[in-house]
DNA sequence: ACCTGAACACCGTTCAAGT
DNA sequence: ACCTGAACACCGTTCAAGT
């Protein structure tokens, strides 16, 4: 005695993410889907079109979620409160930053990232060209992070440096070809740890701070 | 009249690899190696633990086939030239980087890249700190980069900045909430140009060479 | 030691049917 | 309009058997 319009694709979508959050990406198919909204798994295919739509759909989902920050900040914090932002987002839903990373464009919630800081840096006083450039550098560094930090923090490594249950490099025990590596024995956390983030987008914003003032002089 | 020994791990990854290569990610199936290797399904578990394992061992193989520049250039150039190394050779199979980046440990092969990096940049006269933060910050730039223009270049976004056969964005019918994004109109393959990568690979360099002068000056 | 064959418990998706 | 049920062509992997 099934209610019609029980299910929509919002509603659809959401248990997606939700199924996806819980038990990990292998876990999302139809069949199960369909039975935590208690129906059979070809209703579904009357709110998405196929498995790769009801993926999409999903992702588009979570980066509305995404947090813009104040627009009245200068560009250096506005950028990096962003860049703080998106990793935080996307670290919410560890299973969906690959699929995330694999779609070809941003969609258009993307767009009001991309609008926010591009105006961030045209405002003070970046070419336009540069405050493309900038923009993408640092989506790039920032989901690229991300996308390395899953798969490392499911393995163990913690956003301080250490690792938890994983089996640390024998340092003293490499050849003298890895000299370096033995001396300075990075930690295997130094991939994904908060310090790292920092660092790497301290980087890109003295790098374009460097644009900036050169622009200016002359 | 099967000859015994015909089939050997290497083997086995190697076509895996080309498998991959000429079908997708998609194509790679237990069933469809095994017919590729004139053997039967279940004749590829003598030499891989399961397909998992299977991924993992291609993977390897080709972060072994990454060339390490020259380890007499300078450390900016060094750096550069492994960047761009790195992402030439990602860009060579294109439907193992999503894995790639997946993995939680570079592996075996991986550890000669952050050795080199970090000889160039302790040689360089950064502080080990910096030096492991830095290469990192390269290598996440880079594999990030590559990791978001694998699906960019299968939908027809160029290296050069241009689009084949993608829609445009229609930036006339944009709100005034993206003034920007219509005024600058920035170009779809804005992500995943070769200028684009240039810029924030110089940007990140811009940032350790500060870190560099400063140092020094203390 | 290495490969085979049949079987099991899954997939996404089609098609025709119900209400 | 929305949901159902059966079926099809696939998966990875197990197990017991061949040579």
């Amino acid at each position: 005695m099934p209610t019609p319009g029980r299910l929509s694709r919002a509603a659809v979508l959401q248990e997606a993410i939700a199924l996806v959050d819980e038990s990990g990406l292998a876990a999302l198919t139809m069949r199960n889907l369909s039975e935590r909204l208690g129906v059979v798994p070809m209703a579904l295919y009357r709110h998405v079109a196929n498995k790769e739509d009801l993926l999409a759909g999903a992702i588009d989902q979570f980066v509305a979620t995404l947090p813009i920050p104040d627009p009245d900040l200068g560009w250096r914090e506005g950028l990096s409160t962003l860049a703080h932002s998106i990793r935080n987002t996307l670290m919410q839903h560890p299973a969906l930053v690959g699929p995330f990373m694999a779609q070809p464009t941003l969609g258009p919630n993307g767009l009001v990232v991309i609008e926010y800081a591009i105006g961030l840096l045209r405002d003070a006083g970046f070419t336009d060209d540069d405050a493309v450039h900038g923009e993408v550098s640092i989506l790039t560094y920032t989901i690229g992070f991300a996308g390395l930090e899953v798969p490392r923090r499911a393995a163990g490594y913690q956003p301080d440096g250490s690792v938890v249950g994983a089996l640390e490099i024998p340092f003293d025990d490499l050849p003298e070809q890895f000299r370096h590596v033995r001396e300075v024995r990075p930690p295997l956390a130094a991939f994904v740890s908060d310090a790292q983030f920092e660092f790497g987008l301290q980087c890109i914003l003295d790098g374009l701070e460097r644009r900036l003032t050169r622009g200016r002089r002359r």
